[in-house]
DNA sequence: TATTGTTATACTCTATAACTATA
DNA sequence: TATAGTTATAGAGTATAACAATA
């Protein structure tokens, strides 16, 4: 009874453990961190953004900003350019070898959605994907309005 | 078409995401960490272990359940007793702050399984359940012969 | 000789607060 | 006065390697 309910949550936390799984072999072989890709994954969906707007997107203090820029910039898959309108600013643009790493994270992640949902039949991964969004629309309306 | 395939897996972490914001409030009201809250979680499911265990299982090094179970044993949440018949052991045991935590982890669990998927109808939630479990099987093969 | 856990060391992610340069 | 970013400081999670005590 409930115990379907709390089976269908632990199911879902269990697929996103394996997806992290799979991040992580990522991570190994492009020699970064989980964080220091979501930050390139933000570049390549947004562009070229000041550091102030990544610490937004991300939601994660300035400071912050500050070291993972420093690991990426080290790494050689971003540079920080001057601001042309504002010298106190820096342009965080992901280099040749950011560009590669954000278009293999991309295939990464088409392929994986590929292999897990290709064999699903197109009336069953619809279902599933209205549920999902039913279920994140109750999320948004509980944390707006808790019970 | 492939868009839909890497919308359902945008999807399923994107509520994975929700999931631990939701924690996140557990963890400031508690005055603990994601990874401890894991520890305690897992002593709950288990019962009281040994530290090698508790590495095993969370896939974690020796060395790192040591700081774990030194800040849950500093905020009352667990003891460190002698192994019975291994001197070189400790078995950790939540005390009752620690076994009162795991419940509450678990009603809180149980409430926002309840909340997400209460309203989602049974035959619904059952093809939902059915594709996660496709899914992660699909993961497993995936793991043991990658493509 | 193998296992359990700790000390030593190091790196990353994270935060807040104080500060500089610029707007 | 407000904003963009850095320096200073601190704590948590994580790892490997060397080591002690015990099996």
């Amino acid at each position: 009874m409930a115990d379907v309910l709390g089976s269908a949550l632990d199911k879902v936390l269990h697929l996103s453990a394996l997806v992290s799984t799979d991040l992580a072999r990522f991570e190994a072989e492009a020699g970064l961190t989980a964080s220091r890709i979501h930050l390139l994954w933000v570049l390549g969906l947004a562009g070229p953004a000041t550091q102030r707007s990544l610490a937004m997107t991300l939601d994660v203090s300035p400071r912050n900003i500050t070291g993972l820029v420093d690991g990426l910039v080290a790494s050689g898959h971003v540079t920080r350019e001057p601001h042309p309108h504002d010298r106190r600013a820096w342009v965080v643009t992901p280099t040749m070898l950011g560009e590669q790493t954000i278009r293999s994270l991309r295939e990464g992640h088409a392929d994986l959605a590929r292999q897990l949902f290709g064999q699903v039949p197109a009336d069953r991964l619809a279902a599933f994907v209205a549920t999902l969004d039913q279920t994140i629309a109750t999320f948004a309306e509980l944390v707006e309005d808790p019970p």
